[in-house]
DNA sequence: ATGGCTGCAAACACTTTGCATCGGC
DNA sequence: GCCGATGCAAAGTGTTTGCAGCCAT
């Protein structure tokens, strides 16, 4: 099942409707993970340009509600979307700003339950330099 | 040495004034981890009624620029200032909001520099219960 | 047809900036 | 005394909210 028709699914399983606004942010989130509410704004108005800035917020906030997409805070910067799957850690380039991820070791909450903490979700970014700008600031 | 002197000779080597303002500063953020802009500004002024939140600010900004402290975002709140020790993960209630710190793993960076990723810093926040609230929640 | 959803604009919260004054060096 | 730092207020961002009309159900 893709994330845009299990993200509806969610949607009417909570009662919620689902609009084209809806539907259509969604795919945005699905196809580019890691943008900022500006950016899917901007890439949801060349499909429908009366779409608001206000729905946009909207929209994110009640899919986070429902668990289908998570926020994160890349890199000092704003708040990025991305739809939730498996946990991961965020690779965040200082230089060109890209993000990476890779999947997030197990160990972290055994060490938290450890302490008796419960974890429920976390949010783990490394920031440094990605492998091609670490190579293009070698040789200049 | 302590942080706050530490800090304070920090300013001081990189050519930068000592005022009160910034003495007062460095000491409430490091009695206080994991304050915002807005709760240091509040602790300021019960010793200096005159301070301005602008200079919380670029103080704060001055210190992050020099290294002294550290800014993250709990828990999808606002921007938290803590000294800059030893590296270290924060586990965030969502119950009480209580940050606990707990040292941080080496695997981390080693993984991440597997991949040809240079780390520079990172961010991790494991939210959930602490064993406080976890244990108030399976009382009640 | 009814209540949730949208667009628009105004309100908010947090952070930065311009400028005259002040004070560390 | 010089120049950086401060306080105040105004401007900038990013995000939320009030409201009248619209449309998914």
């Amino acid at each position: 099942m893709s994330a845009r028709s299990s993200a509806l699914e969610t949607l009417r399983a909570a009662g919620r409707r689902i609009t084209p606004e809806r539907d259509l942010l969604v795919r945005i989130i699905d196809r580019n993970p890691h943008l900022d509410a500006t950016e899917i704004y901007r890439l949801a108005r060349k499909t429908r340009p009366r779409i608001g800035l206000a729905t946009v917020y909207r929209t994110l906030n009640l899919l986070k509600e429902l668990g289908v997409v998570r926020a994160s805070e890349l890199g000092e910067a704003h708040r990025h979307y991305e739809v939730r799957g498996d946990e991961h850690v965020h690779l965040v380039c200082s230089e060109c700003g890209r993000v990476v991820d890779v999947p997030a070791p197990k160990r972290l909450r055994a060490q938290a339950e450890a302490r008796g903490f419960q974890v429920e979700r976390y949010r783990l970014e490394l920031i440094g330099r990605c492998a091609d700008c670490a190579a293009r600031c070698e040789e200049s």
